[in-house]
DNA sequence: GTTGACCTTCCCCTTTGGGGAGGGTTTATG
DNA sequence: CATAAACCCTCCCCAAAGGGGAAGGTCAAC
């Protein structure tokens, strides 16, 4: 398969696939005569992994050790529920720190009236 | 005062005090005889208004436009309030893809036993 | 045999910071 | 007065995870 099929079923683009080739996150690919990636299917399962990897907000590091735990049939599930753990601790903190913002924001805005007038809390609030 | 007096009074660092007026988010700062950047109070005030803007997650666009209200005693409140409801639309948005993020991936590694056994739903669910 | 759809590498851009080099200035201390 | 520390300057590089697009090679179909 070239790059483009590839990108299309993995969902991954060509774009991206070369990049995560050049950072190590995947070996490099087999190149036909001409010079063009040549992939498997098994190459396109990994890019879906990364794909799905991706939408749960793990980092591409991360991502890397999870590939590598995925190919090791010897693999120990706890190293695998680590980097998941860490991750959720790191989205907790994320989402607090915008609900904190959330917070802020909409009492001022509730503040507000929003209207033709130059009065604004939310301004006086941000000069305080 | 010099830069790294307003940095240390304002919360600002002097790399970004440059920053933000190379990106043109504050005007340029007078220069003394040898070249230093010379500031005012009212300078260590704008740098404060950044820095709270900033803490409330708007971007320096925002932020831009912010500043040009506050200083802009004919504005109306409701240009001000549009700016922060739409952040507050982004912010929500991003909190929700966090919580979705974090939904799938509690449930995985609740079911993932993470002892020194290969078997992880984490990984399988990342392979589907 | 040409055109269009692919593919290649290379460089630039985003955003909001930070690190550090190389070199000039000011201030304090001996 | 000299020197060292603490400033300041500009310029370039880095992060993360993408994307845009140029210049040029290749393949397939008509």
């Amino acid at each position: 398969m070239n790059i483009g099929e590839v990108a299309k079923i993995s969902g991954v683009s060509a774009k991206m696939i070369r990049k995560y080739e050049d950072s190590g996150l995947v070996p490099k690919a087999k190149r036909n005569v001409s010079g063009y990636r040549s992939y498997s299917e098994n190459d396109v399962h990994s890019f879906r992994f990364i794909k799905t990897a991706r939408s749960l907000g793990f980092s591409l590091k991360d991502i890397k050790e999870l590939l590598s735990l995925w190919k090791n049939k010897k693999r120990a599930s706890s190293n695998v529920k680590k980097i998941a753990q860490i991750h959720i601790e790191q989205l907790e903190l994320k989402v607090n720190e915008i609900n904190t913002m959330l917070n802020t924001l909409k009492h001022l805005t509730k503040n507000c009236h929003g209207d033709d007038r130059p009065e604004c809390p939310i301004l006086d609030s941000l000069s305080e």
